[in-house]
DNA sequence: GAGGTAGGCGAAGTTACTTCA
DNA sequence: GATGAAGTAACTTCGCCTACC
């Protein structure tokens, strides 16, 4: 007999441990019918010592002295609190199965379970009040697993989208360089020839540049949209949508918050940024207007990425309109 | 009907023990 | 065999609810 098998009765249980117990474990082991014998029977898996100890004439414990020569302490066997009483894993299993039907006991569950487990209804009600702790724990895991790789993810578009967006600032500096050149290079060139402006050197320069880089300020804007639809994915615990009740889907949903992310200013001020723009959509007839970048808000494109921000919130946006 | 009390239950946290690597 | 970590039965405390007086 293993240390630690559990002996139930209704009205108390017996650990065996070796010799921690004063009566002979012996006698006990012959008590105890395992459950997946063919002789278990409900109630009857275990040694019904409150039957035994409420016999009148005390035979069973008297038995059991005479039987086997030894000084039964009632209460030093069957009265210790704390000790560890292992369930079977048929007792396991049952519980098991009647927890997944309802993880809540109702009194008369309760009793109908210990009597065919063999337990006290006690025990029961413990047993299913650990499980459901550790239901909790584990749901709790999951949870926090789900919200970490979400969180991963939209980490990983952010990073991605702030790196392009500091490749694509390079772009505009060197463009602006070069446009500072040329201008330079026309003042000059206008000192020695004053009559004859060439108006439309500087929109050449531009339109140079947008022949080189025309793609890219194109991919330029449909980012700046993706870095505002990446912005409202970020979680935002002041989100209506967030509450206890309902925390479960709500962490996915975009928050309409307009500071998750701010726009790094630190290095390219929005007025040189804005001058810039001005002189680009002027001269970039290709390009959609502002206006026609955003929609109603009641009628967004299908192919937008919003999440129907208002056009306030959207701190991405590239040139005034 | 309002207030006090006892009892039951569940959640959360803790303790003590078992099992296993 | 000793040991530490993980699992778990049982306990404690607290809050809430209900029945009863």
């Amino acid at each position: 007999m293993a240390s630690g098998k559990v002996y139930g009765a209704s009205n108390m249980t017996v650990l065996l441990q070796n010799d921690r117990l004063p009566c002979s474990s012996e006698v006990l082991e012959s008590l105890w019918v395992h459950p997946a014998d063919p002789s278990f029977q409900g109630s009857k898996s275990m040694v019904d010592f409150e039957n035994a100890s409420s016999n009148p004439d005390g035979a069973f414990f008297e038995r059991l002295e005479k039987e086997e020569n030894i000084d039964v302490d009632f209460d030093s066997c069957f009265h210790q609190p704390g000790k560890k009483r292992r369930l079977t894993s048929e007792q396991v299993q049952f519980l098991e199965r009647n927890f997944e039907v309802e993880n809540k006991l109702e009194p008369e569950r309760k009793v109908q379970l210990a009597k065919e487990l063999g337990l006290q209804p006690r025990q029961v009600a413990i047993w299913f009040q650990n499980r459901r702790a550790r239901f909790k724990t584990k749901q709790l895991e999951r949870d926090y697993g789900t919200l970490k790789a979400s969180f991963d993810r939209l980490k990983s578009d952010y990073d991605n989208l702030f790196h392009e967006n500091e490749k694509l600032k390079q772009e505009v500096n060197s463009l602006k360089e070069r446009l500072s050149a040329r201008d330079k290079e026309k003042e000059n060139s206008n000192c020695d020839k004053p009559s004859s402006p060439d108006k439309d050197q500087a929109p050449d320069v531009i339109s140079n540049a947008v022949s080189e880089n025309g793609s890219k300020v194109a991919t330029m804007i449909c980012k700046q949209e993706d870095a505002n639809s990446a912005k409202s994915d970020v979680f935002d615990s002041d989100s209506p949508h967030y509450t206890d009740g309902n925390h479960s889907t709500s962490f996915l949903e975009p928050a309409h918050s307009s500071h998750a992310f701010e726009p790094d200013q630190s290095d390219f001020s929005q007025d040189e940024e804005d001058n810039l723009s001005d002189k680009l959509l002027t001269q970039l007839p290709c390009l959609p207007k502002a206006e026609d970048c955003y929609y109603d808000h009641d009628d967004p494109p299908h192919n937008s990425c919003h999440f129907g921000l208002p056009v306030e919130d959207q701190t991405f946006c590239f040139w005034p309109y």
